[in-house]
DNA sequence: AAATAATTGAAAATTATTTTCATTTAGACA
DNA sequence: TGTCTAAATGAAAATAATTTTCAATTATTT
C-alpha cells in the first residue's frame, strides 16, 4: 500500500509545512526505491535532475519527512560507535539504559527461527543481526 | 581486573601489538565499567589520570582493542542514518542486503517474550528496541 | 646496549552535520 | 489575480567527529 502524492501533500500541509519542488524531488528519489540511502547519496541523485538543490535542503527535508513518519532510519555499520568491554565471549546482545548508559548482556537472542523463516520467504542468505534493547534501569526509574 | 591483565597483554603481543601505557590507560577506564562510552568520553576520563594522551591515540587504541575482540560496539540513537521510505505503518523491522542495500520489511519481530523475561530479571522498564537483520539478497548471492 | 618496527602526539586534512542570514517563494486571503 | 507573510532555500561559515601525515619516541627483540 503506497502513499499517494495527495496523502503526502496533505500531511505536509496539515503540519504547516509547504510543498516545495525540493521536497518533491527528495520524495521522488526515495519513494520508488527499496533500498536505503544516506543524505549524501540522496543529494547525488536529486542533483542529477535538479542541480540547484543544496545538500542542506536535503538534510532539512529528510528531517521533516522523518518527523512526519514518512521515512525509516536505518543504522549502518560503522555509523555510530560507543564502546563497552566485551564480557560474554559468546554471541550476545545488549540491554541498554537510556538514562545512564548502563548495559546488561544477554546471550539468548532467539532470532534463529525468525531468520530461518525470513530466509525461506525472501531468498536472503542470512549473515548477521543487530539487536539492542532499550529501557530504564531501576536507578533511572527513580530519578525520572 | 588483574586476572585478565595477563590475558590482554598476551593477546596484544600475540598480534604484534605493543603494550603501551596509553593502552593500559584506556583499558583501565573501560574495563571496570558497566556502561558504554564514546571515544570522546573515554578521552575525558583517560585525560584525568594521564593528561598527555591524545584523542587520536584513544581512537587508535579502541580500534585495536575492538579488532582483538575485547570490546563491543554499541549503536546509539542519532549516531548513524540512512533513510528509507516507510512502508508498513505498523511496528516493523528491516532485513537489509549488505551487498546492495535492498530492504525487506517484516512486522513480526517476536521480541515481546524476551523483553518481558529480561524486564523481570533485571528490573529494567523496557522502552524500545533496535533490530536489523543482515544478509545477501538473491541478486547479490550470484554476484559474490 | 643497539636495532627496529610499532606507537605516539601535534597538526592538518577530511567528512559529516548544523547554524546563520539574506533572499526567495508557497499558500493564504483580500 | 495581486499582496502579504511565514516558511523554506542556498551559500557560506561554524561545529563536530574522525582520519591522515609525519617527525619524534619507545617497547620489544637480539
Ligand atoms: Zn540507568
Ligand atoms: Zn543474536
Ligand atoms: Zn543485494
Ligand atoms: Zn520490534
Amino acid at each position: 500500500m503506497k502513499l499517494t502524492a495527495n496523502k503526502i501533500a496533505g500531511l505536509l500541509r496539515q503540519h504547516g509545512y509547504k510543498l516545495t519542488p525540493q521536497r518533491w524531488a527528495v520524495l521522488n528519489v526515495i519513494s520508488h526505491r527499496h533500498d536505503h540511502l544516506t543524505p549524501a547519496a540522496i543529494y547525488d541523485r536529486v542533483s542529477q535532475e535538479h542541480p540547484g538543490i543544496g545538500l542542506v535542503t536535503i538534510y532539512r527535508t529528510l528531517e521533516v519527512l522523518a518527523e512526519l513518519g514518512l521515512l525509516c532510519k536505518v543504522h549502518v555499520e560503522g555509523g555510530c560507535r560507543s564502546y563497552l568491554m566485551r564480557r560474554p565471549s559468546v554471541h550476545h546482545h545488549h540491554l541498554i539504559c537510556s538514562g545512564c548508559g548502563r548495559v546488561v548482556d544477554f546471550t539468548d537472542c532467539a532470532l534463529n527461527e525468525l531468520e530461518q523463516r525470513l530466509s525461506r520467504e525472501t531468498g536472503f542468505e542470512m549473515k548477521d543481526h543487530l539487536l539492542e534493547l532499550y529501557g530504564h534501569c531501576q536507578n533511572c526509574q527513580k530519578i525520572a
